[in-house]
DNA sequence: CTGAAAGCGCTTACAG
DNA sequence: CTGAAAGCGCTTACAG
């Protein structure tokens, strides 16, 4: 396969390469007549942009970038591509970046704005850590999707999220209600003011006003995988039969302990009841169903768009919180008497 | 936020830029003295190099580019990720580009290749159908991951897959040593060389060879989705009640059946027997577990990396099979009497 | 070991 | 409506 450069198409079709430049990029100030001449030579031969040369030129950041932490995770995948579609309504294009696990969004932040690929930023289910400090220094408007930057005190970031905390202790209350008291939590890391911190305190909240003891040791650290919510489930549940209830940070984790109470012999939610988060589409699918708090997509997505435009337009930032809802699935049940 | 160049850097260490390109590129020439002059900049301005302004000069086709067809694939993205940790072994980087569903995995090559940021290809997951002749124009090393491209008489590009057409005669076979003889067939579309093609097929076989009647007509065509697989089961189902089993060809697609059977009040697999395909990791933990066809991820990204290798080294392109395995869940079960 | 210069493939004012 | 020229931020021979 050759490899053609708007030069040759240029040179081919017999006119100059910034003639091709603008049919290529749909200026309106090329005649008709000359379009189609550079049009049927870039057919002819197969032309491909080289985007690398193009956005080294491409110099204005123009782009909103929506950096998404975590190729797997649906429900964040979910919520970008609703903002792809808020995104047809305004004039903004759009640039997906997704990241690893364990990568920095910031560092993808500074990347791309190094680039003047973007010159504003969505961040999607974000770390909030030391790192969060890197938006200061960028200056940009950013705003933090699913993930509460109120109390960072930042100048140029808003966020869109749901209470966490409320909506974990709603989730421990219904739980409760269904006569549970001896009820255990698996989640991610409870430090500062990480989401996964204010759904621990959400639970406690519950628990507390319940008058239920709760030994924050007891506390089971795990990451979002099948594997590990399932090893949690079984180490735990090897030591603690008593256990009547889980209340889980994810709905994939949700699935790691259900299938581990099956293999222990437990059947849920006869003998255990067990709670997921996010309310992706699988929870509706598997069996049991999940019980889960549903963080609603769209409405993340469109008003993290709105605030940023917002933003661009010069407003302050705004710290949005969006309803959340209780999902009834039937992986919770009244307790066994 | 400022944006350094390595004109900037270059500047404030004193030095010129293509000392500065070289330190940043791990050159060798480099006196331990100017190195850290520069890095110290590098650190102070917190500089970012522009990628753009890099690949468009690294004109070497030193990158094997990996295609993944379907971001949401947890199976295609399993492999994908082994196939990184083959390439820890060799010295060729790889690349990885995630193109949508829909997207056009010879578009994506041609792109990669006009960039110059590859100069050979792993296709995970393509379509088989009149675009995939784009190989032949290309004409640098292919290797198809997952699909059988021995038919297609390409003269570059080499492929791995199981045996489709076996497996899933293979597991109809099994199905039907369970009593079963009413079995409905779900999946993708069935032209051409793809695989669904022959998963059809091999399913055909096994009917036949059991001399069970089969109307083409009958086959059930949905898409790869929670979602559709669930439709296409309720209104199968809501037509034709005395069906005791459905293969499904993909795992995910068996989860959205089941759940479909389980709202018409039909338990799975007492009731209705159902069968996944790929093996993926969520198929061992839902309820019940999926009796699927594994397919080894491992496996595959070894051999698919090694034949790229071999093809770069001038041999010529081949077509390997490997072992696929029946794996035993809870969703298929003796016909109930 | 280091620097000056050419060039990667585009885009975009600036003339005409 | 079209073209010649400068330049985006790098890398890489080529000298020294």
């Amino acid at each position: 396969m050759e490899i053609y450069t708007i030069r040759d198409v240029a040179r081919r079709a017999g006119v100059a390469v910034s003639t091709v430049s603008r049919v290529l990029n749909g200026r309106p100030d090329v005649s008709e007549e000359t379009r189609k001449k550079v049009m049927d030579v870039v057919e002819e031969y197969g032309f491909v942009q080289n985007r690398n040369a193009r956005n080294l030129k491409n110099t204005k950041p123009i782009f909103a970038a929506i950096i998404v932490r975590g190729r797997r995770n649906a429900f964040l995948n979910d919520i970008a591509e609703q903002m792809i579609e808020c995104a047809q309504g305004f004039k903004t294009p759009f640039l997906i970046k997704y990241i690893d696990e364990e990568d920095d969004e910031f560092d993808a932040m500074r990347q791309l704005y190094a680039e003047k690929r973007a010159g504003s930023f969505i961040l999607l289910g974000a770390r909030m850590d030391e790192r969060s400090e890197a938006v200061r220094a960028v200056g940009v408007p950013v705003v933090f999707a699913t993930v509460d930057a109120a109390n960072m005190g930042y100048e140029n970031a808003s966020s869109v999220c749901i209470d966490d905390r409320a909506a974990t202790r709603a989730m421990m209350d219904h739980i409760l209600a269904q006569g549970h008291t001896r009820v255990a939590v698996i989640g991610g890391c409870r430090d500062g003011e990480d989401i996964f911190a204010k759904r621990y305190l959400g639970a406690m909240d519950s628990l507390s006003a319940h008058g239920i003891d709760y030994d924050a040791e007891e506390y089971i650290l795990s990451r979002f995988t099948l594997e590990d919510a399932y090893d949690s489930a079984m180490r735990l549940f090897s030591a603690h039969r008593n256990i009547t209830a889980v209340l889980t940070m994810s709905d994939m984790m949700a699935i790691g302990v259900i299938r581990a109470l099956r293999d222990l012999g437990l059947r849920v939610p006869q003998d255990v009841s067990v709670s997921g988060f996010d309310g992706i589409e699988l929870a509706r699918y598997c069996i049991p169903s999940i019980t889960t708090v549903r963080q609603p997509p769209e409405e993340i997505a469109r008003r993290s768009v709105a605030l940023l435009c917002d933003m661009l337009d010069g407003g302050a930032p705004q710290h949005v919180k969006v309803d959340y809802a209780l999902v009834d699935g039937e992986s919770v049940a009244r307790v066994r008497a």
